[in-house]
DNA sequence: GGGCCCATGTAAAAAGTTACATGATTAA
DNA sequence: TTAATCATGTAACTTTTTACATGGGCCC
């Protein structure tokens, strides 16, 4: 999807920056936590840290505990790191904001980890103005099929208009809690 | 995904159900309209309508206009509509409405196929039900969590909370519509 | 002793993406 | 005539899914 990494992986990236986990760990935050929409399956999961380790994003280390089963600790490495920052700068695009929404929501659930408290204000901005860019290309489509398309089409295309306005107001939202935050925080 | 369909053969089949359309016509339709949330490449369609003809869902007939290229017009069979409606059919899911809310809309968008009007209205309240389940189990989940995660990730459940209460309401709109739109097209 | 959760993997199959390849028709 | 659009496919690659496989620890 982007650098030749996928959104499943980046996912991990993220949770690693918030501390080291085990393989098992990883599954289990994917299978009880809303952000898991991936699968938690320990074939998504464990290609999925070998590939990471191959290409020097994270690191392993066997964490031995008195003779028994040596469990696997995952941590992130420097470029790892870096790699995910990039990923989190990257510009808010139309077809993101139209295909995958929710990779631009993880994309911003990560953005903690970023220091430019600005970053965030602009990709609320740019999620927020392109959402509001498909609420009119929807409804324009909709205005344009509405004689032709049974109810049920015209219907599923209101779920549409109505599920992306949510998001206008969501940035919205976001954008005027995030200011009283960080100008909170400064004095 | 169901019965080894995919939603994509699915949406093809619905598609289908509207009226012939050849390979290329699918794709522009992928391409152009908001349904596309689907690859349009060839590389998806082409192979995608190979296996539905493999499976008997859909029959291709050569259109011949005089002499050129022959058009291939794709319709689909009767086991195809029967594959379909037993597929709009089926039960919503928490699970679906969990992690492909996208595909239970594709569903109700085809449900004009479907002669029982009741179909439509089970659909929408059980779908309306699991949304609000699911609105409940994200707020338990942000009011345990509320303390210990960071603000992005707080937000980012926030947009959750926002987009399932915001289907919960179309739902509810949806069935107005729909109870209206059949009690005036009785008498 | 049996069942459940922790914990880590592999193997086969299948779908989708990207890129390649080709050719007809139409509009500038 | 040349560029764009119509039109149909194939091939290689990669990720993910599903299923299999194994073993330790803990509680009843």
């Amino acid at each position: 999807m982007n650098d030749g990494l996928t959104s499943l992986w980046y996912a991990i990236l993220g949770l690693l920056m918030a501390g080291n986990l085990t393989g098992y760990g990883i599954r289990k935050i994917f299978e009880t936590t809303p952000l898991g929409t991936y699968s938690s399956s320990p074939g998504t999961i464990y290609p999925a840290l070998k590939k990471l380790r191959e290409k020097g994003l994270v690191a392993r280390t066997e964490m031995e505990s008195e003779g028994s089963a040596a469990k696997k600790v995952f941590c992130i490495t420097g470029k790892g790191e870096k790699t995910l920052k990039r990923w989190l700068l990257k510009p808010v695009t139309r077809d993101q904001v139209r295909l995958h929404p929710e990779i631009l929501m993880l994309r911003f659930a990560f953005m903690d980890y970023l220091n430019d408290p600005q970053a965030k204000i602009r990709f609320l901005e740019a999620f927020r103005d392109e959402s509001a860019r498909l609420v009119k290309e929807i409804t324009a489509f909709r205005e344009a099929e509405k004689e032709v398309m049974p109810i049920n089409g015209l219907l599923a295309l209101d779920s549409g208009i109505l599920g992306t306005k949510a998001k206008v107001k969501w940035a919205s939202y976001a954008l005027k809690v995030l200011r009283k935050f960080h100008s909170s925080a400064k004095p």
